[in-house]
DNA sequence: CATTAGTTCTATAATGTATAGAACAGATAA
DNA sequence: TTATCTGTTCTATACATTATAGAACTAATG
C-alpha cells in the first residue's frame, strides 16, 4: 500500500494525502520524475471520493511538489535535490516549525530530546549525496 | 501587546491565540503560576468575540498547559521546568515534526539548514538551569 | 477515434469557525 | 448580604470548509 488514511481522524482526509505524500518524497520513495497512481484510482484504492484526492494532488502543485498533465498524470516535481526552496516559503515554514517546537519545549521536553527527535526524523530522509564528504 | 493576531489569514482565530501563548511559554514569558488576560478583556484587545478567545484557551486546557478557575482565571499549569510530557502527547508530537521536516526535505533544504533553523528556534526558548553545565 | 487522466461545474450534507446574546456558577471584596 | 469578577454553558445565526456525488469537458496518447 502506497498510502494509508484515517479517516476517523481530525486531520482532513485531503491533508492526510498530501502529508503522506510529502513523507514519501523526502524519504526518497518517491523522487523527483517518478510517477503517482491517477486521482481516481487512488480514490479506490483509498476508499474516498476522487475529489477529495484531487484536492490533496492539487494542494501539492500549489507547493510547487507536484506536476500534474493532461494524459502524464501526477509527476513528482521536486525533492532533496531539486535545489534550495523559495525564500517566501521558508519563511513561512520557519514560522511554524518555531510554533511546533515551542509546544514541546512548553510540555517540558529538554532542548537535547527535541534536537534528537529532529535528527532522527532527518535520518529517515533521503538526502542527494555531497560531493565532500571526507 | 502581549498577542498579536491575523484576522485574515488561513489558520484560525483561537488557533492562533493558542500558538502565541504556546510560544510565549516556551520562550519564558508566561512562566507556569503566571496569570493571563481574563478571556473577556483579551477578546477586547484583540477585537474578537469571547467565545474565540475562550475556545483557545479550552484548547491549551485540554493540552495540560492552562489551569482555568472561576475567579482565578487563566494561570500556566506546565512550562519547561514541570517535568517530561506524557508519552501520548510525545507519540503525537513527533509524528508531526516528521511531517514538517519531511515538507523541508522535499522543498530541497539540506539537512544542516533545517538542523541549523531547530537550533534557532530552540535558542529562543527558556530551558531551566541544569545542575551539570561544565 | 477511443482511451486515459486531469479539470471544471453544479449540488448536497455534514462539520468547523466566528459571532452574538443570555444566563449560570463559584470566588472574592465591599 | 450584596456586588463584582471570572470562567462555563446554552441557544442561535452566518459563513467557510470538508467530503461526497454526478456530469461534462480538455488535452495527450495509442
Amino acid at each position: 500500500m502506497l498510502l494509508s488514511i484515517e479517516p476517523d481522524g481530525p486531520v482532513p482526509i485531503y491533508q492526510q494525502i498530501r502529508d503522506r505524500i510529502v513523507e514519501a518524497i523526502a524519504r526518497g520513495r518517491q523522487p523527483a520524475g517518478s510517477a503517482l497512481p491517477p486521482i481516481r484510482q487512488l480514490a479506490v484504492d483509498l476508499g474516498v471520493n476522487f475529489h477529495t484526492v484531487n484536492k490533496g494532488y492539487d494542494l501539492l502543485r500549489q507547493e510547487g511538489l507536484l506536476r500534474l498533465g493532461r494524459k502524464s498524470g501526477a509527476v513528482v516535481r521536486r525533492d532533496a535535490g531539486s535545489g534550495p526552496p523559495d525564500p517566501g516559503w521558508t519563511q513561512d515554514w520557519t514560522g511554524r516549525l518555531r510554533t511546533l517546537l515551542a509546544e514541546a519545549a512548553a510540555q517540558g521536553m529538554s532542548a537535547t530530546d527535541i534536537v534528537a527527535e529532529c535528527e532522527a526524523a532527518i535520518a529517515d530522509f533521503a538526502f542527494p549525496a555531497v560531493a565532500a564528504e571526507a
